[in-house]
RNA sequence: CGCGGGGUGGAGCAGCCUGGUAGCUCGUCGGGCUCAUAACCCGAAGGUCGUGUGGUUCAAAUCCCGCCCCCGCAA
């Protein structure tokens, strides 16, 4: 049971590591991006490519469900970034109940955004939880983690990449684990944390911040849904990519724009943060210095 | 028919409202200057202005219509 890319890189291991995949459930169509044109999950995607039979209950509320488990009789249910909640019959129903691998090393950041969360607090190291999934949100019993390193360069998209591989792994191994007996349980330590859905305050960027702590929250959102600025006229300027820069902003104001080269640098609370790559509102991606060629920037600008 | 922006030399843009000489910053090529530079100076190449060979007009990048493509927001 899954939804996102990351949930369909995991099955595609299952399956082709030659477990046999009795059924896939995914969440219903919807209807998105421009011109709001229905489409599947990257699971249901995967699946169909697969042969693989794919269910969309809307709700796992009623008893309709319960006949389709009754019918494909699974002995171990993977669920990942399903997205719904799993009623004590569906977690009670195969003989080895159901197993979820978590993008952190719980018991930290539990919930919705471990990834992103785990950037932007500047974390190291994150990891991927395979835990025996109980009625809690991420608090069930912990199998195994892998560990991921997260780089000072890495973004939201080059940690969940690394995660979804290891995710698969661990989850491969869990399943050998179960069919050899020898899965052992660990309860979660109880200093947990949660990692709070992202919202669209959490991508402002305040140039009141360090550029460590920018740098961190810039990668935390990139490439999606991206952190965001104001231009000095009041447009939303989206950035992909920045690093710290070296410039030394002598009595500027916070969000002024202190030096134009192939980067924006923009004073903040401990020197500058020079943007790299940003989609200006109503354009697509482009480089700073295409930005700046464009003449829609000056030194002496104040974002944000 | 969810809302909105856009397609102009290689890049990013202006010009369009108020039709009438193709503009700006950068890159490229040639030359010069300098201990040196993402520096500076001189010169050059390069554009059917997305598309229909559509409509209006003496005249369309500009106004109207159709089509294609790209992007942002919202979910």
């Amino acid at each position: 049971m899954g939804t996102p890319d990351f949930a369909a890189q995991a099955l595609r291991a299952i399956h082709e590591s030659g477990e046999q995949v009795v059924g896939v459930v995914t969440t219903p169509d919807k209807a998105k991006g421009r011109g709001m044109v229905l489409t599947p999950s990257d699971v249901k995607k995967y699946a169909l490519e697969a042969g693989i039979e794919v269910y969309q209950p809307q709700t796992l509320r009623d008893g309709a469900f319960l006949s389709t488990l009754e019918e494909l009789k699974p002995e171990l249910i993977v669920v990942v970034a399903y997205g719904r909640i799993l009623p004590d019959y569906v977690l009670d129903f195969p003989r080895h109940g159901c197993i979820n691998a978590h993008a952190s090393i719980l018991p930290k950041y539990r919930g919705a955004a471990p990834i992103q969360r785990a950037i932007i607090n500047g974390e190291t190291k994150t990891g991927v939880s395979v835990m025996q999934m109980d009625a809690g949100l991420d608090t069930g019993d912990v199998i195994l983690v892998e560990e991921v390193d997260i780089l000072p360069d890495d973004n939201f998209e080059s940690v969940h990449d690394k995660l979804a591989i290891a995710g698969s792994r661990g989850l491969l191994s869990a399943i050998s684990l179960f069919k050899e007996n020898k899965a052992t349980r660990t309860k979660q330590p109880q200093d947990f944390t949660y990692a709070e859905k992202i919202t669209k305050q959490d991508c402002l960027i305040d140039f009141s911040n360090s550029a460590k702590k920018i740098h961190d929250q810039i990668r935390g959102l990139s490439p999606i849904p991206l952190s965001f600025t104001k231009t000095a006229d009041g447009r939303l300027l989206k950035v992909v990519r920045a690093h710290i820069s070296q410039v030394e902003p002598k009595n500027a104001h916070i969000g002024e724009v202190v030096a134009l080269d192939s980067s924006i640098h923009i004073a903040c609370a401990d020197g500058a943060i020079a943007l790299d790559i940003i989609v200006p509102e109503g354009k697509g991606r482009m480089n700073a210095r295409d930005y700046i060629n464009g003449r829609k920037i000056a030194v002496g600008d104040i974002l944000g």
